[in-house]
DNA sequence: TCGATTGAAGCATAAATTATTGACCGTCGA
DNA sequence: TCGACGGTCAATAATTTATGCTTCAATCGA
C-alpha cells in the first residue's frame, strides 16, 4: 500500500506529536527528498526519536525506509501530471529544437514503417539473400541519394552480400548490361523520376532481373516499374527539416530489412560477426 | 533524466570497477533498496568508499540520493504493473522486430542527445559557420564512417559551406597542410583510435586549425586531441544491432548540428532553399 | 626505456545519519 | 494518592555515508 495511504488512515489513532508528523509528510511529501530525520524533527520542533519511532510504527524499517517509500509513491502518482508539465516546459526551452526535431523524425519514421508491410520488407530480405548467394546485386543512386545506396551496400558486403555499386547512370548501365535472370537490382531514387534511372530499371527487367525501387511515397514512373517498392514518408514544411526526415525514415527502413536479414539466417549471422571483426582488426591496427 | 538511462549512457567512459557497479545497478535495480553502500561493495567485492565516488561522478549529492532517485524511476517505470505486462506481451506478438528496433534505437539516440549539450553543438555549428565563411572545412571519415562524414558534407554543401572531403588518411594529410587558423577539421571515428587520424589531427592542430571530433563516447585518443568532441552513445549485445543504433544515434546528432545551422542564421536559410532547388533541377530533368 | 604525471582504488577515519536506551512527565484508573 | 502506562525527549550507541591520504598502475613525454 501507498506510504501516504497508510499514514492518512492510521493518523486519526496517532498522538499529537505523531499527527504533526504524518500532516508534514502528507503535505510536503516532495520535500521529504531532501529532509533528513533531524531535519525534519527540527522542522517540527520535535525530536529526532520521535520522527524514527513514528516511521518504525506504521511498519517501515526505519526513517530511510519510509523516504524511499514515498519517493516511489510520488514518482507512480505524477507519472503523467504535474511533473509532465514541467518537463514539458523545461523541455520547450532547453532543448526545443532537438526534441521537436526527434517528434518529427519519429512520426516520419512511424508513418514509414505503417506504408510498408512486414511481406514486403521480407520479400525484400529474401530477394537480396538469394541473389547474394547465387547472383548478383546492384545498387545505385544519384547524388544524395548515393549516400544510402553506399551505406545498405557497406552493410550487405558484411553479410556476404558484396553488391555492384555505381553512382552514376551510364556506368550503371553498363554493369546491368552483364545482368541475368535472378539477380536484384536496387534503385535508390526520392522523387523516382529520373529518366536515366528508369532506362535502367526497364533494361534490367528486360534482362529478367528483380527491381527493387526505394523512393517517396509518391506515384511516380521509377516506382511503377519496380518488382519491389520500397517506399518512404517524410513531410515538413520547413524545407531544411525535410530531408533530414526523408533520411531519416529511409535509414530507418534499411535498418529493418537489414536486421530481417540477420535474423532470418543462422549462417549469416555468423558471417555477419566474423566480417565485424575482420573490419575492425583491418582499421585499427 | 532517469539515473539508469544516465547510468548507461556513461557506462562507456567508466573503468572496470564503476563498470561493474554501474551493471549490478542496471540489472538489479529493485534490490537496491535494500543495499547500503557497503553491501553493495561487499556484493560486487570493491571498497564502500569506490561506490561512493561512483555516485558523485555521476552528479548525485552521494549514495542515498542515487538510491532515492533509482527508486523514483523504477517506481515511474512500472507504473501499473499490469499495464507494463500487457504492454510488453503486446509488442513480442505485433511487432516484435521493428517496434523493438525502433524502440533501441530511440534510446540511444537520447542517450546521444543528453550527452551533448547544446553549447556543444551550438559551438560546432558556430565553428562550421565561420570557417564556411571566412576559411575551409575539412573531413574526412574511414570506412563506414566516411559514410556520415559524406553525407554531412552534402548537407553543408547545401548551406553554402563546401568542405574539403577525403576519404583515406595520405590524402588528407595532404590537404590539411595547406589549413590555417580558423580552419576547421571534421574527424568522424567511431572508435576514435586510428594512429594516423590521431596524426592528421595533431597536424591540424599545429596549424592552429579547430579540431572536431566525432566518436563513440569513450576515452579515446582522437578526442583527447579535439577543440569540440561531439560524442555518440549506442549499445546492444546483439551485436548486428550496434552498428544500426551507432549510425542512427550520430545521424541523429548531425541532424542536431544542421537544424542549429539552418535556424541561426536567416542568409544561410534563404541559401539553402537556392540550392534545394537548384540540386533538383540538374538531377531531374 | 625510464622517470614523471595522472587517475583509479582502497584503507582509515571523520562526519553524518539513524536507531535505541533510559529518564522524565502527564494522564488515567484503582 | 499512587502506580501503571503511553508518549516525548536528551543522550548515546550503532550504522551508514563521505573524505583525506596512500598506493599502485597505466600513460605520456623525453
Amino acid at each position: 500500500m501507498s506510504p501516504l495511504v497508510k499514514i492518512r488512515s492510521e493518523r486519526d489513532q496517532m498522538s499529537a506529536v505523531e499527527r504533526r508528523i504524518a500532516d508534514f509528510i502528507l503535505e510536503n511529501a516532495q520535500l521529504l527528498r531532501d529532509y533528513s530525520s533531524q531535519q525534519l524533527a527540527n522542522a517540527l520542533g520535535i525530536s529526532q526519536s520521535s520522527v524514527v519511532k513514528f516511521t518504525q510504527k506504521l511498519g517501515f524499517k526505519g526513517y530511510p525506509d519510509l523516504k524511499y517509500s514515498v519517493g516511489e509513491a510520488i514518482a507512480r502518482a505524477d507519472n503523467g501530471d504535474a511533473t509532465q508539465v514541467a518537463t514539458q516546459a523545461t523541455a520547450a526551452f532547453a532543448e526545443s529544437a532537438s526534441a521537436s526535431l526527434w517528434h518529427c523524425k519519429s512520426e516520419s519514421e512511424e508513418e514509414t514503417r505503417h506504408i510498408n508491410t512486414t511481406e514486403t520488407l521480407q520479400a525484400v530480405a529474401d530477394a537480396l539473400a538469394t541473389a547474394g548467394a547465387n547472383g548478383k546485386v546492384f545498387m545505385i543512386g544519384l547524388g544524395d541519394d548515393d549516400i544510402y545506396a553506399r551505406s545498405f551496400a557497406l552493410r550487405l558486403s558484411l553479410l556476404g552480400i558484396p553488391s555492384v555499386h555505381n553512382f552514376d547512370a551510364p556506368r550503371m548501365a553498363a554493369s546491368v548490361s552483364a545482368a541475368g535472370a535472378g539477380d536484384v537490382l536496387l534503385v535508390f531514387s526520392e522523387h523516382g523520376n529520373h529518366p536515366a534511372l528508369c532506362k535502367i530499371g526497364r533494361f534490367f527487367r528486360e534482362r529478367r532481373g528483380r527491381l527493387i525501387t526505394v523512393t517517396r511515397h509518391t506515384s511516380n514512373p521509377l516506382r511503377a516499374l519496380a518488382d519491389l517498392a520500397l517506399l518512404v514518408s517524410a513531410h515538413d514544411d520547413r524545407p531544411y527539416i525535410q530531408p533530414v526526415l526523408y533520411q531519416s525514415a529511409l535509414q530507418h527502413l534499411l535498418d529493418g530489412v537489414f536486421v530481417q536479414l540477420c535474423e532470418g539466417d543462422e549462417q549469416r549471422h555468423v558471417q555477419l560477426l566474423a566480417n565485424l571483426e575482420r573490419v575492425q582488426h583491418m582499421l585499427e591496427p
